[in-house]
This record gives structure tokens, sequence and C-alpha cells, in this order.
DNA sequence: CAAATCCCCTGCAGGC
DNA sequence: TGCCTGCAGGGGATTT
């Protein structure tokens, strides 16, 4: 689900809330294939720390803690970060099918309880394509050094080096994290429909001028979703359960069939390395 | 090495 | 109403 913006928007609305509290208390429930860390460990190591930093990489969260670890947090297609009131109501049982008590369900794999606030931090995550991970004070992670240049400020000669000596569709490079970190299906589409260029071109036939104008679109189509809250689809929500509001801007994801908002023409959809790919086949070339 | 394929999961929409 | 199929914002391991 959450690409890049939709990580971004999470990272600063944490941020204030989160940075200097301590995780006073920690609830895991043991999930497969969630925890890279076994869920008990994580949780003796999280208890007690002080969060100090919350940092973005690609579409991965790195919570940094006070003695030098980190928490890494993947989302996967239906991870949620959310924070809720952790209270003890005993006397008043919480509304049956209200938003608090769905929250509790059977998908929540984490809960931080953070001092001074009354909240606490749940990890949600119906399909557990997401993941979690301690990473000690030293330690490497190799899936974080793999990444490739950040999406938000990556350059046309950075995306044209990453290409160097590949043969696969310009689609199917843009999702390539060891290529280009932060971008998923619905951004690949919208920076390629706003860079007219056609998904299924292979990357050795893009241009400088391509290449610039492709760099260029994803920085101001990732910039124009973290501005309006991120995309919401289906499951992704803010840590607060509210909705973002950029999918009401998509040009052509989700929108098969539809009319191209530039020239009228409909939408196409295609398969590309088994995603669906959406473009008009006018704009772009 | 690079690229394609399969798989991990749940939930939902659409067809019958 | 129920059952079936296909599809979904991700990415890793395995195969070719």
């Amino acid at each position: 689900m959450p690409e890049l913006p939709e990580v971004e928007v999470i990272r600063r609305y944490l941020v204030p809330v989160l940075l200097g509290r301590v995780i006073e208390q920690v609830w895991v429930r043991s999930a497969p294939p969630v925890f890279l860390t076994p869920p008990r460990a994580l949780a003796r190591r999280l208890l007690g720390e002080r969060i100090v930093e919350v940092e973005r990489r690609g579409k991965y969260l790195l919570f940094l803690l006070g003695t030098g670890p980190r928490l890494l947090v993947h989302l996967g297609m239906t991870g949620q970060l959310r924070l809720v009131a952790d209270e003890v109501r005993r006397a008043s049982p919480l509304p049956r099918g209200g938003p608090i008590e769905a929250m509790l369900d059977r998908h929540v794999h984490l809960k931080l309880r953070l001092s001074g606030t009354g909240l606490a931090l749940l990890y949600r995550d119906p399909r557990r394509f997401g993941r979690l991970q301690w990473l000690d004070a030293q330690a490497k992670s190799r899936r974080l050094d793999r990444l490739g240049p950040e999406a938000l400020t990556v350059s046309g000669r950075q995306l044209q080096g990453a290409a160097r000596g590949r043969r696969l569709a310009v689609k199917s490079f843009l999702l390539d994290q060891h290529a280009l970190a932060g971008v998923g299906n619905i951004y690949a589409d919208e920076a390629l429909f706003l860079a007219k260029i056609l998904p299924t071109r292979g990357v050795q036939t893009l241009n400088d001028a391509e290449w610039r104008r492709l760099s260029n679109s994803l920085c101001k189509v990732l910039t124009a979703a973290i501005q309006r809250g991120g995309s919401s689809i289906d499951d992704y929500v803010r840590p607060d359960g509210t909705s973002g509001r950029y999918q009401t801007r998509h040009r052509v994801y989700g929108r098969t069939g539809r009319p191209c908002p530039s020239c009228r023409a409909p939408v196409d959809l295609v398969r590309i390395g088994q995603r669906s790919a959406h473009f008009c086949s006018r704009c772009q070339r």
C-alpha cells in the first residue's frame, strides 16, 4: 500500500508526538512472518527505550532509540501505524464496532505505550506483508544498504546511470527499489504520465531529455502527494485514522477506460511484470 | 549478473 | 445468500 508519500506523511505526523517519549509498555502478537526479530525479544528490547528520531528511507521507517539501536518498520501493502488513546475503561465498555474497537482486532501486531501522552502506537497489518526488525546500535542493514537513491530528490542523470546496461520496461525499473527507492505502482504510473513516457518503453530507449522529464515528474508527483496527505485507496490512513486526499488527483492510476485528463482518450491498462500499468496511449510515447 | 516467476496473506468486488 | 475467481498500494527467494 504505502509508497514514499504515505510513509513520509506518517513520519511527519509521528515526529512531534513521539520524540522524547519513553516506551513504557510493549504488547506483541506473534503472527508470522511480520517479526524479523522474534516478537518476545523485540518486546524485551523496546521496553524502556526513548524515541529520539523517526527517519524514512524509501518506504522504510526507522525509529531511532536513545541507546543507539533502531526499530525498522516496513508497512508492506496493508500496514498501518495508529495512535490511539490507551486508557483502561472498566466502567464503560467501548461501543461495539466503533473505530477504537476496530483497532484492537486480530490484525494488531505491536502496541507501544508512550510515556506522558496517554497514547499507544499500534502496528496493524491484515495481510502481514509488512516487517518489523530490531537493528542493534552498530548493525548494518542489507535491506537499507541496497536501496537506490531517494525518488524525491533523484536527478535525471542518476536515473540514467542506474539504468545503464539494463534491459527492462521503464515501469518495472521505477518499481525496483535497488534502482530507485520509494516508488510503487501508483506513483510510477502517475510520474510516467506526467513525463509523457509509455510504461512499456525499454529503459535502453530513453534519451537524456526523457530521463530529466522523468526525474522532474517524480519530484512533482511525490511532493504533491505528500502535501495532500497521500493516497487512500483501501487501507492507508494517517496515524490519527484520517484519509489522505491525493487519490482524487490521480490522472491515470485506477482510471482504466475513463477519459485522460489531458486529451480525453480512454485510459489504457496493461500488465507489466505481474502488475497493472495505467497510461494514455495518445499522450505518452 | 539480470530478469521473470512464484509465493507470502487477507479482504473485497463482481459474476454466476 | 453463497461460492468462485481475480485482484490489490510490496518485495523476497527461486528459477531461467
